[in-house]
RNA sequence: GGGCCCAUAGCUUAGGUUGGCUGGAGCACCCGGCUGAUAACCGGGAGGUCGUCGGUUCAAAUCCGACUGGGCCCA
């Protein structure tokens, strides 16, 4: 006898231990690595996995992008392909890394990372590089994502850098290389450039000089003098002024002062700076401005052709200011593009801690911040100062120091990609992106501003630029180790490692003029060691590997964030080096949401744990919520909605296979792999079914769409639950027809069989599971994974007018189950009759009589009568329901039943009954029982007259006993339309 | 300030390219049934201004424009 022990576990219970054994069971097997094995007389299906930065921790997004990533790796192996290259990767270089071990000393600036060692520092980046890789791999494994962890590549391996170096080689011998200026942010106290997501974090609000000075112009034709008004809230950037804009859309107007002097401003500034509203001695168009020459307001930066000009831009506008706009090259963004493009070149009076230097001497030595009331004070007594305010501002700070950036010129290497721009418009014409919008996009519209790629940083652990240069400024890029050897005249030590404690000090004779040139003192912008992914990973081209310049990546995918990172850096190396796209489809996820649809983040507290998670609710549970939701825009996410999203599919497959084998295994049939040739119209329906549903998911997976696929499974599991398996349940314990038991159990053996290659690309433990259960090696072999298994392909599409007659039948039930309803008139109460008139047969008729069959038995009716709609309508209103649908069909079904048919429902009624006592007992469908019965009259011969039958389907040992009278008081009793059934059951012991 | 995405029932969503039957499903809810049945199954019900406004059209959830709200990226 069953025991409350036995209780079955949830589904989300067995997926999780599902998982653990099928984890066991490729692990014992070595299935990992027989799937990723190079199985050369395939076909090559390119692809390269984004490396992540593995000392961080990993988030649930990058759960979300492993699971969809892994979806088309798997397919596309099962499809016969090798997958080139399966090799795990990991991004060791960047400020991330660096920031890591700063934090652990507490270091505040670069001068304190070099008092304590660049050599030291560097060997505790290294060592911090995996510092949770372990959480990396557990979370792969954990939502089913294989790659090759045992031989990854990783960026900071020699090799790796040799393959960037000859990279960067191949770009500076095409002059795509170059070195120039660049306008960054810069923390003063620090000595460092801060990165734009820095700065990000260090808004603050202060307080700043906002001060107006004249800048004087010729004379006007009259004899007026005349001056410009320049408005700017950093004192300190005007001794380094160098040109005024002007926009040449706006009106200029050039009104009196009180001093007579005539005063230019923009129109629109004019009520800002004469509420009076003064006398308009001349109106200037913007563009009548241009080259207008004006006297240097300090005399510091010295003389140049073309410096002390007004000059056009549009970045000029008149709601704040003067409409003129003060430009220092030296110190902003726009300033700097403005004084390249005008070639006035730079001053730059500051030094590297942010004090003037000797050539401003009237505040050298002196802050910036802290020179600001010495100019003032010079600027008042030369007159040149207009107006003088306080203006409270939000401004960048550091966030490390919170000292007021500044944004300055420095010194950077660049890429040159605004050259290449025509190039990366085009190969991203021949990129498949999934969505789609992204190409013309946030991606496309990336490349159509391709600007130069910063590529040199001021810091420490990164991939060293390979540029040496000499006095002379000679520049010589070194592509290859064995030429740096060549280079300074002895090959470099053996296990050489080219980071920047070993490459620095090298020097050698400038091969233009003999002059030693010194390395560059930067290391690269890390974004590009990652998009050097697809050749330096095989340390292309010092050794042959399977990379070949001509073919891009089949297939990339990673998160939305990547379309600026690694997307955009791959793009670029691939276009720039071999003139091709990067990759031929990138499949691109959105972010993940908390169930409230927030972003999910550590201070908010509302970011789940990857691992953890995984561990809770299982892999294939945590996969299925991903393909269910829109994983391309933003996928919200719980552990409720997990389980349940899962437990509705998967758990119910689960089911049914369970259901499956505990049938079987009684009967003690092996399953059926091969497709059986079916007779039963359920069968034949499953089947097809089948067919179309491995056509449906193998066109889903085609195109990368395992959204489509997973709602194909979860449609035919529903279809096989509640239709096949509901309406074949009796037929797998059946007697009567041991043939079509054999049959509907070959049907579904197969039918699961197939579903779980179908699944393996979406659930991989599951669908290992199911596999190994039918396959009959129940884990006995790894070669036989269903992950080594081939792609079923289905015979046919499926039979599309058995699933519309299918189809059909199953409405005509819906209508009869409506009507049986309104009629008032219990299920197991047979009805002798529906009746369809309709001008055509429905389609189900084409079923046959094993459709009517079915049709009859679900609707528990004698017969099912079609008629024309022309045949006499005789069924008048109070003996019959009918429903008239309007659209060319009239169902009826009659109100009451026969008294023949009512005893029968009488006994189905006593039947259900019973079985549930059997159950409430907890009796096993093998238990048999001896049973007793009290009933009267009509019900007492009912039952007797069908003793034979409660014996069997009861499992009663011997004759039932039907006696007459009431049942005595200890007996299970039930009123049946107001008789009573009473019983007794007694559990028998099994025999022995 | 610029670009992009999203908005369908209380919740999760299908449909949208190619305009056309009554906008389809699941969960939850209500009523009823059924059970050799899983967080079961079956029938019915209720629940929708398809974000708002305007346009194109014989016809708009679908195409176009503007707006509102949410999100992401850039400046």
């Amino acid at each position: 006898m069953a025991t409350d022990e036995e209780a079955p576990p949830t589904p989300g219970r067995r997926l999780r231990e599902i998982q653990r054994s099928v984890e066991r069971f490729w692990a014992d097997h070595g299935v990992v690595a027989r799937a990723l094995r190079d199985a050369p007389d395939r076909p090559v299906f390119r692809f390269t996995e984004g490396p992540p930065t593995a000392n961080g921790r990993p988030h649930l997004g990058s759960a979300l992008t492993r699971a969809l990533k892994d979806v088309p790796l798997r397919y596309r192996r099962m499809r016969g392909f090798r997958v080139v290259t399966a090799m795990a990767g990991w991004d060791c270089h960047g400020l991330p890394v660096e920031l890591e071990v700063e934090k652990a000393h507490r270091f505040r600036s670069k001068r304190e990372i070099e008092a304590y060692g660049v050599e030291k520092f560097c060997d505790e980046c290294r060592a911090s590089v995996f510092e949770y890789v372990g959480h990396w791999k557990a979370m792969s494994q954990r939502i089913g994502y294989w790659l090759d962890y045992d031989r990854p590549y990783e960026t900071m391996d020699p090799r790796y850098i040799e393959s960037v170096w000859w990279s960067l080689k191949v770009l500076f011998d095409r002059g795509l290389l170059f070195r120039g200026h660049y306008s960054l942010p810069y923390c003063p106290r620090c000595a460092t450039p801060v990165s734009s997501h820095e700065v990000a974090q260090g808004y603050r609000e202060l307080t700043d000089p906002s001060v107006t000075v004249r800048l004087d112009l010729s004379a006007a034709p009259d004899g007026t003098p005349r001056h410009l008004l320049v408005w700017t809230t950093t004192p300190w950037t005007l001794p380094a002024n160098l040109l005024v804009a002007a926009r040449a859309d706006l009106e200029y107007v050039g009104v009196k002062g009180p001093d007579g002097h005539e005063y230019l401003v923009a129109e629109g500034a004019l009520a800002r700076y004469f509420p009076a509203a003064p006398e308009v001695l001349r109106r200037y168009p913007g563009r009548e401005l241009d080259g207008l020459a004006y006297a240097p307001l300090f005399p510091y930066a010295g003389p140049g052709d073309r410096r002390y000009r007004v000059v056009l831009d549009d970045f000029v506008g008149e709601t704040e200011g003067t409409g003129l706009v003060h430009v220092a090259p030296a110190y902003g963004p726009d300033d700097y593009r403005i004084g390249e493009r005008e070639g006035v070149g730079l001053f730059d009076p500051l030094d590297a801690s942010g004090a003037f230097t000797d050539a401003v001497p009237i505040v050298a030595g002196q802050g910036f911040k802290a020179a600001d009331p010495v100019l003032l004070d010079a600027l008042r007594s030369s007159g040149a100062l207009v107006r003088e305010e306080r203006i409270r501002h939000t401004y960048p700070t550091c966030w490390r120091c919170a000292t007021p950036l500044l944004y300055r010129a420095v010194d950077s290497w660049f890429v040159r990609s605004s050259r290449l721009r025509d190039a990366l418009v085009r190969s991203n014409e021949q990129v498949r992106w999934i969505p789609a919008h992204i190409q013309h996009g946030r991606f496309g519209n990336f490349l159509d501003e391709a600007k130069d790629w910063a590529l040199s940083r001021n810091r420490y652990w990164g991939t060293p630029l390979p540029v040496w240069r000499c006095p002379g400024g000679h520049a010589t890029c070194v592509g290859s180790f064995e030429e740096l050897g060549r280079l300074r005249g002895a090959p470099l030590p053996a296990g050489f490692d080219p980071h920047r404690v070993s490459v620095d000090p090298i020097r050698f004779p400038c091969p233009t003029c003999g002059v030693e040139a010194v390395r560059e003192p930067y290391t690269i912008d890390a974004w590009y060691d990652s998009g050097a992914a697809p050749f330096a990973q095989y340390h292309y081209p010092f050794e042959p590997g399977p990379f070949a310049p001509t073919e891009p990546l089949d297939y990339v995918s990673e998160g939305l964030d990547q379309t600026r990172g690694w997307f955009y850096t791959l793009h670029v190396l691939a276009t720039a080096l071999f003139d091709r796209p990067a990759f031929r489809t990138c499949l691109v996820n959105g972010l993940v949401l908390d169930d409230e649809g927030q972003k999910m983040s550590k201070s908010k507290g509302n970011a789940l744990d990857p691992v953890a998670l995984l561990d809770d609710v299982g892999g294939d549970a945590v996969r299925w919520a991903f393909y269910a939701g829109d994983y391309t825009g933003s996928a919200r996410v719980s552990p409720h909605a997990i389980r349940f999203s899962a437990q509705r599919t998967l758990g119910t497959l689960l089911h049914v296979h369970e259901f499956y084998r505990t049938n079987a295994d009684a009967d003690g049939i092996a399953p059926t792999l091969a497709r059986p040739a079916p007779v039963h119209l359920l069968d034949r329906w499953l089947l097809s079914r089948l067919d179309g549903l491995t056509e449906e998911v193998t066109d889903a997976l085609d195109v990368y769409e395992t959204h489509a696929a997973a709602a194909a499974v979860a449609g035919f599991v529903d279809d096989l639950s509640t239709w096949y398996l509901r309406r074949s349940r009796p037929r797998f314990w059946s007697d009567a027809d041991r043939a079509d038991r054999r049959h509907a159990d070959a049907t579904l053996s197969y039918a699961l069989y197939t579903l779980a290659h179908l699944l393996a690309p979406l659930a991989p433990f599951l669908a290992e599971h199911l596999y190994q259960e039918l396959s009959g090696a129940r884990g006995a072999d790894g070669e036989r994974s269903v992950h080594l298994a081939a792609w079923p392909v289905a015979p046919t599409s499926g039979d599309a007018e058995l699933d519309h007659r299918m189809a059909d039948l199953r409405e005509w039930v819906e209508v009869g189950r409506e009507l049986r309803q309104r009629a008032g008139v219990r299920s197991r109460t047979p009805l002798p009759v529906l009746v369809v008139r309709r001008a055509e047969p429905p389609p189900c008729v084409g079923l046959g009589e094993a459709g009517l069959e079915l049709l009859r038995d679900e609707l528990n009716v004698k017969a099912v009568r079609f008629e024309s709609t022309t045949a006499p309508d005789d069924y008048p209103d109070p003996g019959w329901v009918r429903r008239d649908d309007g659209r060319g069909w009239v169902a009826l079904l009659p109100r009451a039943t026969t008294p023949e048919l009512r005893r029968e429902g009488l006994l189905r009624e006593s039947l259900r009954r019973l079985q549930q006592a059997r159950k409430d007992r907890r009796l096993r469908f093998t238990d048999r029982i001896e049973l007793t019965l009290w009933a009267r009259d009509e019900l007492a011969e009912v039952l007797r007259s069908a003793s034979e039958t409660l014996g069997r389907e009861l499992l009663a040992a011997g004759p039932v006993a039907v006696l007459d009278g009431d049942p005595p008081p200890d007996a299970l009793r039930w009123e049946l339309d107001g008789r009573w059934l009473g019983a007794r059951l007694v559990p028998l012991p099994a025999p022995a």
